[in-house]
DNA sequence: TGCTGGCACTCTACCGCTTGGAGTGCCAAA
DNA sequence: TTTGGCACTCCAAGCGGTAGAGTGCCAGCA
């Protein structure tokens, strides 16, 4: 639509600039008056209008109604974050809060509670964080217990002393003798390797050697099949939710009702995060880019985490599109940074 | 203050239960004319006005002003729960789908989640479950696996193939061969036990015959203490959270904030929760009974519900003090009972 | 050509006023 | 004891007027 948006002259991209930050700060429309006396381009509020009708014009802001200053669009915010902004540094009190409250010895999903807790607290609005994938972990230790009838109940030990629980249904009773030595066998055999890599061995043995092993050893392997294939447990941590509720722009009761459903069903939210696990560094969504109705008045600051140099997860802040993206900028990639750092160090 | 409310007239008994019908059901407050149309009492709307003269007076409705209609009081709620109130059997196909519902195969976690879900689902208001306490849970199995320096994973499993995990610090570092001692110690010790009895029984041994213990026994029950002390986590699962937002009288987004922080927060939830396991049966807070003030519109009514004749938890629901008491009271009665079948079942 | 002041215009938010409807309280009569 | 009647009160909604904010356009100026 725009012819060239590029070329944008610096006058304009400076108006828009500086009529993000006062809608930004205040939520009201912002007239040419204003601008002319904010904008520190010393011209006069006729001379701004024209320049507003253009930008107008381009899509970037629009009027709420005749005689009401002007509001950014969508593709203004958009155009905005990425050629117009200078992220603003985090203030050393924000930043040593969080490498405290990250540095504290604490399980890996108390460590995402906490960066999830802290997102929402430094930016008053609703903070998330995917919990980290295990694809990367080390295999450590695996532990079979016989509980009633066919039941078995796995105990999974990863990389830094992360544990799961899974119930089993195996196609006989087994002893508690039968089952150490599936474990043994397991641990002798995976003890130190790569999930990922533990998993691809095991398929690869049963379609291969099927016929040479032992059942003890075919029942091992096929427990731990069970084990590692159910793992794809995504999900999320969510703190600060009801912060959302501050906002006026939001307070339609509504859409927060669907925006609720949509943090406690998880799926919708659980996509798009998943989009941002891959395009590494800072994503944002501004309102409707989302595609999702319940988001039309939100935006959304990603950054994916990692450790090891294996991306982990994603975390990120949820709040009006009304936000300032150059203050959550930083906050989400310095919560990022640390959180890979906590969890690298648990290594 | 009231004189003689046990004694409260017939016609002003029908009267208030009229009104309190009319008022849950469309919301409006209720004029004389209204009433003396369908209260079934043959009256003039004068007479009925000087009817809701004397239960002004005593405190069972008000009008909030001068020409409107009369909502019900507090005490007017109360009043008619405790005295008026005819419940109504719930309808066949609720009934039904509950049963399904809780009848499935699943873990107890699962089946309270089902709980809290079906509550909200049939009620179109909040529902709120706590996790079964297991204090009379059966001691089944522990393990204990070694982990990276001085820390120990505890798995222990009770009753009916419920799992729990737990991290220990120990003392000094445990080898897997110490550590399988200490458990088949226990193991063959308690297994079959109460829970409350172990504890008990591993307080008095350890009080008593400490000397006389070696070293792996000590051992043993210090760990299978720290695993038993720990196991005190009270908490709920919620659903419906959101369907409170379609109430007018919740759509305070003030109030509504601090009752979602509330619900997140869980401490002042579960206090008020923990005041219902003891009461055998339903229990009911209107309005600001429950003394927090988020609850001030609200209303909570809840049951226990219990499993070979122990109490094993609360389950209830949440919603604005304007309700169907009458539909309500029958539903969580009956989920309760549900509840506890289906737990009693997987024993 | 670009900038500016001036001016007419538009729209909202707010205030005060009026009106209709709903419901009450009280009183006198049945 | 009940009832119809009546005066009264209050809210909600609609209406007109006004002030304020902001716009678009235009003619004049550098």
């Amino acid at each position: 639509m725009s012819d060239i948006p590029s070329e944008l002259p610096d006058r304009a991209q400076l108006m828009l600039r500086s009529l993000i930050d006062h809608y930004v700060r205040d939520g009201q429309p912002v007239g040419s008056r204003t601008l002319a006396r904010d904008a520190g381009l010393d011209l006069s509020p006729a001379t701004i209008r024209n320049v507003m009708a253009d930008l107008e014009e381009l899509g970037f802001i629009c009027s709420p109604h005749t005689s009401a200053g002007r509001v950014p669009t969508v593709q203004g915010y958009r155009f905005f974050v990425d050629t117009l902004l200078t992220v603003q540094p985090l203030d050393s009190h924000s930043i040593e809060k969080m490498r405290i409250e990250l540095s504290l010895e604490q399980s890996s999903k108390d460590l995402v509670a906490s960066a999830s807790g802290l997102l929402s607290g430094i930016t008053h609005m609703a903070g998330v964080v995917t919990l980290p994938t295990h694809e990367h972990a080390l295999f450590k230790h695996v532990e079979f217990l016989p509980l009633s009838e066919n039941r078995v109940l796995a105990v999974l030990v990863t990389g830094e002393d992360e544990v799961q629980n899974r119930m089993l249904e195996a196609e006989k009773h087994h002893s508690a003798a039968e089952l150490q030595q599936a474990s043994n066998y397991l641990n002798a055999m995976f003890a130190g390797k790569d999930l990922a890599e533990v998993r691809a061995t095991l398929l690869h043995e049963m379609q291969e050697t099927r016929s040479n092993m032992n059942s003890m050893m075919l029942t091992a392997m096929q427990m731990a099949d069970q084990v590692l294939e159910a793992r794809q447990n995504e999900d999320y941590v969510m703190a600060g939710q009801t912060n959302l509720m501050e906002f006026q722009e939001l307070c339609d009761i509504d859409n927060l009702r669907k925006l609720f459903d949509a943090f406690n069903q998880k799926r919708d939210i659980l996509q798009l995060l998943d989009q941002c696990v891959r395009s590494d560094g800072i994503q944002i969504f501004i309102g409707d880019e989302s595609g999702y109705q319940m988001l039309d008045e939100c935006s959304m600051v990603t950054a994916p985490y990692s450790a090891n140099g294996e991306v982990l997860g994603v975390l990120g802040v949820i709040g009006p599109t009304r936000m300032a993206y150059d203050r959550v900028i930083p906050i989400v990639d310095a919560t990022a940074r640390l959180l890979g750092a906590a969890l690298n160090q648990k290594e």
